[in-house]
DNA sequence: AGGCGACATATCGTATACAATCGACTGTCG
DNA sequence: CGACAGTCGATTGTATACGATATGTCGCCT
């Protein structure tokens, strides 16, 4: 009786990305428990494909950190926990505000747009009291961010550590609220220092809202001891 | 008349790691040129073994930056260019810099050991005015460094951000062999303060010496334009 | 002569088949 | 009764086979 996981596998960008993407939405949001094995041809056979995707998608997953393959013992979601987390947060703190810094210096009007777009979004979910919708819109702005620096060097790099932290605020979201309210605060802080091309105060802002959450999240994760199931 | 290429396929760790490992190992040193391609099928026969494992290998490659996959079209060793190296060396003196930081406050002493050991080895070769052996000391010291850092998800974001910089560096060290200098210079500095433990030092003395070395670089792609063949 | 279209080729993407390995179970022997 | 060895099942690792697609070439038509 696994998982639901009723992706659609339409295919705009290739099999393993596509199937990643689920996977990966089904671990942030815990559909998929830490420590929950990924059998290679469970899911290829549930998905009606076969091996060779699937095993492309699970590496896609362990250079995220989501996955955790053992040589010839398979491979099963990561545990989170205070280390990681610490871990996660350490360098999520470098580099978001190299990428704020680098957007505040952003070519192009469409930037902009997209950033005010999506901290609507972000607000219009907060108000909604939807927290799942809630960490879709951050990750959505999060990355329009993250584009807007223009980097790709720093796209890929963040790519691969942005899921991770996703999974903790999703964590904390159900036990502190308030980390919602502090988030859109500071995105707007944010966005603002962006849009007036102040790489410096972009940077810096962004770096005191990640401590804040960083700081928020490990109180929650140290008093669950971050492994109840999902209720 | 391809490439050299003479790996051993010795397995200590997996096909697909041990063949990423030569394959990075010849693009770092130009074995494999910019542009050049890679056909899955072409490595497989070279090396006796089926394209699955190859595959694999170049996925570990497209991660770390060093190859680029178009969709039906195949693989191809990335560009080096001024805007590429940008990007890369921003991203770099950050995580470096929290890398070294973090290492300053490191446990076991068969860290200092190691560390202590892999500055030798950089001051020999330098001696013997040995630039590929210069290299590989340098990338030896900076995963000590890493390692010494014992934060797994910053190692696992520097593993794949570390090769493409040091196609960088060993591209600049035929032009600039003042960087070797500067490097071993600063490497010492930084092993000082790590040793005293004086995290703040050690992060700022980092990011100094990758900032000179930025520079340096930089300056030897824009004269070269990067682009000159093997020789 | 130049462009347009069908064919041929090269190469990747996916599927399937086979081999190797790990863990657990079980039955026997001390 | 416990420890150990052998076997079996489950699952990954590797190899091969098949299908899809993009690119280049050749010839024909205008």
């Amino acid at each position: 009786m696994s998982t639901p996981l009723a992706l659609d596998l339409s295919l705009p960008e290739g099999l393993p990305q596509e199937l990643a993407r689920g996977l990966e939405d089904a671990i942030v949001f815990r559909d998929l428990a830490p420590g929950a094995r990924l059998v290679e041809e469970e899911i290829a056979t549930r998905f009606a494909i076969s091996r060779s995707p699937v095993r492309e998608a699970i590496r896609i997953l362990e250079a995220r950190g989501l996955v955790l393959r053992e040589p010839r013992r398979g491979s099963r979601v990561t545990e989170l926990s205070r280390h990681d987390l610490d871990e996660v947060y350490a360098c999520r703190i470098e580099l978001e505000g190299l990428a704020a810094a680098a957007a505040a210096g952003m070519r192009g009007p469409v930037d902009r747009e997209r950033l005010d777009e999506r901290i609507e979004w972000l607000a219009t979910a907060r108000e909604h009291g939807d927290d799942r919708e809630f960490l879709r819109a951050s990750m959505a702005l999060s990355r329009a961010i993250h584009e807007a620096s223009h980097n790709r060097t720093l796209i890929r790099l963040l790519s691969t550590l942005e899921p991770q932290a996703m999974r903790y605020r999703f964590l904390a979201y159900a036990r502190a609220a308030e980390l919602m309210d502090a988030s859109l605060e500071g995105n707007r802080a944010v966005a603002t220092a962006i849009h007036a091309g102040d790489g410096d105060t972009a940077s810096a802002t962004t770096r005191r809202m990640i401590r804040h959450a960083w700081s928020i999240i490990g109180r929650v994760v140290d008093e669950d001891g971050a492994v109840e199931p999902t209720a």
